[in-house]
RNA sequence: CGGGACGUGGCGCAGUUUGGUAGCGCGCUUGCUUUGGGAGCAAGAUGUCGCAGGUUCAAAUCCUGUCGUCCCGACCA
């Protein structure tokens, strides 16, 4: 054994790893409570995360894997600041735009800065004096980095961070072909990312939200405890159920002859109309009303079983907001009866394309305490235009095969964007193109949460007994577990193993603390170390030893001189 | 920011209703015994009861303010 091997040996005894026997009172989602009962993080303040020793291993196999998925791409790393002077965010105009999530400070002299919630200005500003020629692109580069975002509400320990660790890449383009060829080479390897993590995902189309431009695509690791929610089917479709589409399947309420208005006293809420009237939500119609930068009242008709897709909305009108309650009043609408027949003069109509597939409608009086059924488009009112504004949901039809849209939930570990000439054009960054001219470049962004994946595979990876990691990013590989660590054979036999399993190259971890077995068995399996190996008294008596399978909870007698042969064949 | 809950040794909690000067389990220290799934016995150490005011003879407990944390919502890579 050389002292090289030795070295790489973790050793438990010195190891600082503070496990827990009880759950800590202010974490509730399984990542969470796992990640600090193992002793793998610690929080320092609200959305704020200490990585211990052995949580920095998994961050640190996390990080190789995109490095390598990234410089196999020709992606360059580079390291830009955390601290970003506030000039160039006045220049892209995000200073303004970013909102109380950005982290702005002062320095000593009273310049503004602030910590960088992403990096598209500082690249931009970076690539703008020095790549000034066609032939110097397309050019990407990455880091990975400490961002910060004080966000409204921290949650769900490392799903939902002020301050986290993310890979975002940078990409820039003479033309659209270019720019797609690099987005298609990044979507691929964000694929095989995720695949190299082990996480079970799924890629969704998704708005582009702060970061701006248009094409974007969301990578979703499958699980409960996440805050997106997507639709998928079963022609590869999938989106973000905020940037999705699909086709509502709405009921018709009970054949009407015309326009009848009905008394309904004190109902407000659809699901108590629906109640009422006893006819499924999905065949009652809800009135959405607000305005834009323009002042123009706009109602929006959506499927009384769908919500109006807020986003969908701001893009028709142009800084679109709800009336609250006064306004609805000052309006001249009447809020829990509030429908498109009598509408107030010059009011703009929009209606969701799935409801042309129901004739009669179930919508409010615009009148205190009232409803109409048999309300008929083009009879009783006249939509001005028909359009997708409502947020998809599990069972609407697939705008794209017309099959029955599943749904799911999911936590988004990274993004890919099209982000065009959004910031090249704010902050005048040109090159030459090949006819001389110049030109703003095309740009691409490419965001991986790093700690948001860790904690995304421990919420896929785990049982009631603790975390299981995937090979690829557990901490060590094996965890040799002598049951006596007094000098004698079992100790001895153990540290050989230990010893001989880092020579062939494996992580190794070794459990050398004066601990009873229950207790080194149990951290074992918390700390979720894919396979174990337990040496004792009773199974070297035989000249065998236990190895236990952590994923399979499987556990079987190994001879000693054949463990490691089985050891590789497992891994 | 709206709604809800909670701050008591390192961790998890009781005690607060009805004020009387702080307790339990785990962990920690020492010793003996034990040793294949979170050991037993014995002896110990550790608390400005989040902070600041106030009421009172007396405040963890009542009142006011404030800070922090978690959950739901609005928001968001």
């Amino acid at each position: 054994m050389t002292n090289d091997t030795a070295k790489n040996i973790i050793r438990m005894s010195e190891l600082y790893t503070p496990t827990l026997k009880e759950d800590p009172a202010d974490a509730e989602i399984a990542s969470h409570r796992l990640l600090m009962r193992s002793g793998m993080i610690r929080k320092a303040a609200s959305g704020v995360y200490t990585f211990l020793p052995l949580g920095k291993k998994v961050l640190a196999k996390i990080e190789t894997i995109v490095r390598e998925e990234m410089d196999g791409i020709g992606a360059q790393e580079v390291m830009m600041p955390a601290l970003q002077p506030a000039e160039l965010w006045f220049e892209s105009g995000r200073w303004d735009d970013y909102g109380p999530e950005l982290m702005r400070l002062e320095d000593r002299h009273g310049r503004g800065f602030c910590l960088g919630p992403t990096h598209e200005e500082l690249i931009t500003s970076l690539v703008r004096n020095e790549l000034r020629s066609y032939k110097d692109l397309p050019l990407s580069l990455y880091q990975i980095q400490v961002k910060f975002r004080d966000e409204i509400r921290p949650r769900f320990g490392l799903l939902r961070g002020r301050e986290f660790i993310m890979k975002d890449a940078y990409s820039f383009h003479p033309n659209q072909a270019s720019l797609q060829e690099t987005y298609n080479d990044m979507s691929a390897a964000y694929g095989r990312m995720c695949d190299r993590m082990g996480l079970t995902w799924r890629a969704v189309e998704a708005d582009s939200g702060q970061i701006g431009g248009n094409t974007s695509c969301e990578f979703m690791a499958l699980a409960e405890a996440g805050e997106a929610e997507l639709v998928y089917c079963s022609c590869g479709y999938a989106a973000n159920t905020e940037a999705g589409e699909g086709t509502a399947q709405l009921e018709e309420y009970q054949a009407q002859k015309g326009l009848e208005k009905i008394a309904t006293p004190g109902i407000g809420a659809i699901s108590d109309l629906a109640k009422h009237l006893d006819t499924p939500e999905s065949s009652t119609v809800k009135a959405m009303a607000g305005r834009g930068t323009d002042g123009v009242l706009t109602v929006f008709l959506v499927p009384g079983s769908h919500e109006l897709n807020l986003i969908k909305a701001g893009r028709m009108v142009d800084g679109f907001e709800l009336l609250n309650d006064d306004a609805i009043e000052a309006a001249g609408l009447s809020k829990g009866s509030m429908g498109p027949v009598g509408l107030p003069p010059n009011t703009r109509l929009v209606a969701e394309k799935s409801l042309r597939t129901i004739e009669s409608w179930v919508v409010g009086a615009n009148e205190e305490g009232h409803h109409y059924v048999g309300a008929k488009s083009d009879v009783d009112f006249t939509v001005d235009e028909w359009a997708d504004i409502t947020v998809v949901k599990e069972g609407d039809l697939c705008a794209q095969c017309g099959s029955i849209l599943e749904g799911a939930r999911g936590i988004e570990v990274s993004q890919v964007f099209q982000l065009g000439d959004k910031y090249s054009k704010s902050m005048g960054a040109t090159f030459s193109a090949e006819d001389g001219s110049e030109q703003h470049f095309l740009m691409g962004c490419y965001g991986v949460g790093v700690t948001r994946s860790m904690a995304a595979i421990v919420e896929q990876y785990n049982d009631d007994k603790g975390i299981i990691w995937p090979i690829s990013v557990a901490p060590a590989h094996v965890c040799v577990i002598p049951l006596d660590v007094e000098e004698g054979e079992v100790f001895s036999t153990a540290q050989k193993l230990a010893a001989d399993f880092a020579a062939l190259g494996f992580e190794v971890a070794l459990d050398d603390r004066d601990e009873r077995a229950g207790v080194k068995f149990n951290d074992a399996d918390l700390i979720g170390w894919p396979i174990q190996v337990v040496v004792g008294k009773r199974g070297l008596g035989e000249a065998k030893v236990e190895m236990k399978v952590r994923k399979s909870g499987e556990k079987k007698d190994v001879a000693l001189d054949a463990i490691a042969d089985v050891l590789r064949d497992t891994l």
